[in-house]
DNA sequence: GGTCACACGTGAGTC
DNA sequence: TGACTCACGTGTGAC
């Protein structure tokens, strides 16, 4: 007598297949017989009734057990629904499946993030905690009321932070006002995020004063600040 | 009677656990007792012996059964040690956490991905398993033959790598040879580490043919290629 | 007929 | 205690 009708061993690649199989186990519990294997010489249950008559024992845990069944296929059949590349419809190669796609996605993940991240510069800020904070903390406002930073560093060297919204050709003229302006670019590193991005220039300037290098300030204030929204 | 001694429910969260459960139901199978469990009224097998004799009766796929139990009970093991949040030691539990962390990942590649197409910087590496590699091999090769990279991308857009030793005004000179080849830079992201630093340009130049592309790759090659030591 | 993958009911251990 | 998880051996359909 076979026990429970089997779905047919073939199928869809795809994942799909509508778990329902907590409910599905829920509504084929109404079948008489209880127990069906059983220990091997344990008779002295005696729970055993005369033929013609549905035994009627149910181990404690027969349901639960059924129940706990019914959650973990459904787990294995949502977790083939998740994984794209199935190769076998099998509880054993959908679990492998998943292992090596999540290696895979873990992969994609920490390739994906180190080409975003950016080494925030060296130079940008002086090792230290002090100093640290100090040149983060005008970042904070400096995205609204304006984009563009520019300290003094002591002997023709300056930090030039900028930040704007991504626009064709605006880095290229930026680039044209530090050429015009004998800028000398030490260190360049750029975040582009979404539509933004900020740039961090170590830059030095030989023979200007600090007067010039206000003008150069104004100057890319007005090339970063074009009407974008 | 025990069937199998059991581990004990606790142990670190930590995915280690050292996954050799085939191994260890193999060894462990050399015990006398064959058959537990059995049909309800199955007596027809007649198999049963007198005590004191270790019943020989297996079924016909009682190991098979064992091997496969042991690949599946492995299969989760790897799946809990591949899975950073583990909520409970269950499989039930398992299967969820490793469902959920497929769907974070899978978020966060689709986020990160979108952050990486928003820079113009996207086609680096083209997306899609095949045409990864075959960007990444002459990545490796670039650093021992050249220093600068160009990779046309169609319609004016180029990438262009360029790999140098960090040196005084070297960065202004590349700046302006782009500018005097007309050249709009659309994004660029350089990473610097110890002496070195490696910029990655998304250009676009309008009215240019590939001639004079090449010939911007030979000029700025022989400016990054200074006799740096 | 043999192998494989499953579902089944049950005993046992844990909390 | 009862609720829960797990391993076990077996029956059985599908290949």
């Amino acid at each position: 007598m076979p026990r429970r009708p089997r779905a047919p061993r073939g199928g869809g690649s795809g994942g799909g297949e509508e778990v329902k199989m907590e409910d599905f186990v829920e509504s084929m519990l109404n079948f008489g017989g209880g127990g069906g294997g059983g220990g091997e010489d344990e008779s002295e249950e005696g729970e055993q009734l005369p033929a013609g008559e549905e035994t009627k024992y149910k181990s404690k845990n027969l349901d639960a057990e059924r129940r706990r069944r019914g959650r973990l296929n459904n787990n294995i059949l949502a977790l083939r629904a998740v994984v794209p590349k199935i190769t076998k419809m099998s509880k054993e190669s959908t679990l492998s499946d998943a292992i090596d796609h999540i290696k895979k996605l873990q992969n994609e993940v920490l390739e994906l993030q180190s080409q975003l991240a950016d080494s925030p510069g060296e130079a940008w800020e002086k090792q230290g905690s002090a100093s640290c904070s100090e040149s983060f903390v005008p970042t904070d406002n400096i995205h609204y009321q304006g984009q563009v930073e520019l300290i003094p560093l002591g002997s023709f060297k300056y930090n030039l932070k900028i930040f704007w919204t991504k626009k064709a050709g605006l880095f290229t003229k930026v680039l044209e006002a530090l050429c015009s302006y004998n800028v000398q670019v030490l260190s360049l590193n750029t975040i582009t995020f979404y539509g933004y991005a900020e740039s961090f220039f170590s830059i030095e300037v030989k023979g200007e004063p600090d007067v010039v290098m206000v003008e150069l300030r104004n100057l890319l204030s007005s090339i970063v600040e074009v009407p974008s929204m």
